[in-house]
This record gives C-alpha cells, sequence and structure tokens, in this order.
DNA sequence: CGTTGACCTGGAGTGCACTCCAGGTGCCAA
DNA sequence: TTGGCACCTGGAGTGCACTCCAGGTCAACG
C-alpha cells in the first residue's frame, strides 16, 4: 500500500490539483491522510476511488449525484449495495442513450460534410 | 415556404424561447424575418439551420466555434465549403473520440455494476 | 370591453464546475 | 543561507450557456 503526492495523483488521474482539493472539500472524497507537515497523501483506495468518479464525470454525471453516491459509499455500508447499483445502472442506461443520440446527430453531420464533399465549387 | 412562430419552432428544434433570441443576439441565427407586428416568423431555412445548429450543439461544440461556422456560412460563399467541411471534419472526429471516452469508461461503469451484483449482501 | 396568451426588449441573474489568488509553510540542493 | 519548488488555506473569480425578469405590445375570444 504505497501513498500518492498531490502532484502524482493528479498526473494519474487526470484531475487538477485544485479539482482534488475541491473534490476534499465538498465531501466527493473522504478526509484524504496527510503527513507531518500538513500535505496531503493519496492512498491506493484514494486512486481506486478518483478513478470511479472520473469514470462517472466523463460520462457526464453531475457532480450532486456523484455526492449522493459519496454518501451512500461513506455512510451505508452494505445496506446501500442496491441503492448504489441501481444509481450506477441509472447512469448507465443515461450514457447510453447520450451515445445514442449523438450517433444519430453525427450522421446528419456527416450527411452535410458528404453535401461539401460533393459541391466543392 | 411557410413560416412558423417562435412557439412552434422551439416546439420543433427542441430549443428555448430564450435561446432562440440568444442564438439570433449572438449571430448564430441570421436575422429573422419578422411579421407586422414585430414578432418573430421563422421560415424553412430557419428550421433547417436550426436542425444542424442542434446537431452540433449536442455533439458538444461549443458556441464559440459554432459561431465560427455560421459566420463562415453567411459571409463566405462557396469559397468557404473547403474550410466548413474541415470545421465539421474536426468535429465528426472529436465526436467519435468522445464516444470512444464514453464507451470506455462505461465498461469500468458495468465492471463495477457485476460487482455489485455479485455482492449484494 | 376586458382579459388571456403569445410575443417583444434590454439587461440582469443563474448554475455548474471548476480555477485562480494572496500570503504562507516545509524541505532539499547548490 | 538562500533559492526554488511543491504544497497549504480560505475565499474570490471565471467561463459558459443559457434563463429570467419587468414592463410593454398586439390580436383574438367570450
Amino acid at each position: 500500500m504505497s501513498l500518492y503526492s498531490p502532484g502524482e495523483t493528479a498526473e494519474e488521474t487526470g484531475f487538477s490539483l485544485d479539482t482534488l482539493r475541491y473534490y476534499e472539500k465538498i465531501g466527493l472524497l473522504p478526509r484524504v491522510h496527510r503527513n507531518a507537515s500538513g500535505q496531503r497523501r493519496f492512498s491506493d483506495s484514494d486512486l481506486y476511488w478518483l478513478a470511479l468518479l472520473r469514470c462517472l464525470r466523463v460520462t457526464g454525471m453531475p457532480i450532486a449525484e456523484m455526492l449522493t453516491f459519496a454518501e451512500l459509499t461513506r455512510d451505508g455500508g452494505d445496506d446501500t449495495f442496491v441503492e448504489r447499483m441501481a444509481l450506477l445502472k441509472a447512469h448507465d442506461r443515461r450514457i447510453e442513450s447520450q451515445i445514442a443520440e449523438m450517433r444519430e446527430k453525427q450522421r446528419a453531420i456527416r450527411e452535410k460534410i458528404a453535401w461539401y464533399e460533393d459541391n466543392i465549387p
């Protein structure tokens, strides 16, 4: 079990230093361990959690909902497995329909590109 | 060639009345025709253009870039076909990589769901 | 004739998710 | 011992894309 500096963690996870502090501040991250001089030292489990947050964020989950998920995870224990799973499943369905919509719009854009292709003066 | 009220246009395009006015104000839409009492009457070509804007927006193109595209379309004539096409092609590539990233993150989320599934207490 | 309802304007306000800042600490290398 | 770097804090500021508001016009309906 190793520990990571804020810089390493930012590098690893793709979040900025400020975002890491911000996430901790709003409670999206559990209190991060500090070394003797007060600097953050992220654990493997912090990194794992951050990776999951990254997945949720990139796929468009709003912070408020990630917060709900974080709270279930932090305070709930096993009792909230079903609830957490439901939340992720709902999000998965949203991802699916987002991608479907993007594909549909992409088709229209490609038609437009093809039209230009055929009509270059 | 028919004309559409703001309400109909909002309905049709999925943009709100306010957004329609906003887009006209910032120049994303050419000046929209008005009836005798000053109310907007959108044409078929306005609707066509709005549908294209919708595709770009939904797929994540920033307003500033749509504005570039609008300016090329408005002022450029045929001379800008190549440029417009390049802009759309670049956007199409971005859509592609966005979808790829979403799919990748979705996989991780589904693994997490599966893990919960297997570990319901 | 009055009152809806859809629309008009310019400009202010909102929500989200960061991002930046000033002023400070701690530690290491030259 | 002095410079530089990575980090710390609370709080203010930013950018984007709308969204709302007050106060007004207009046309049609009962």
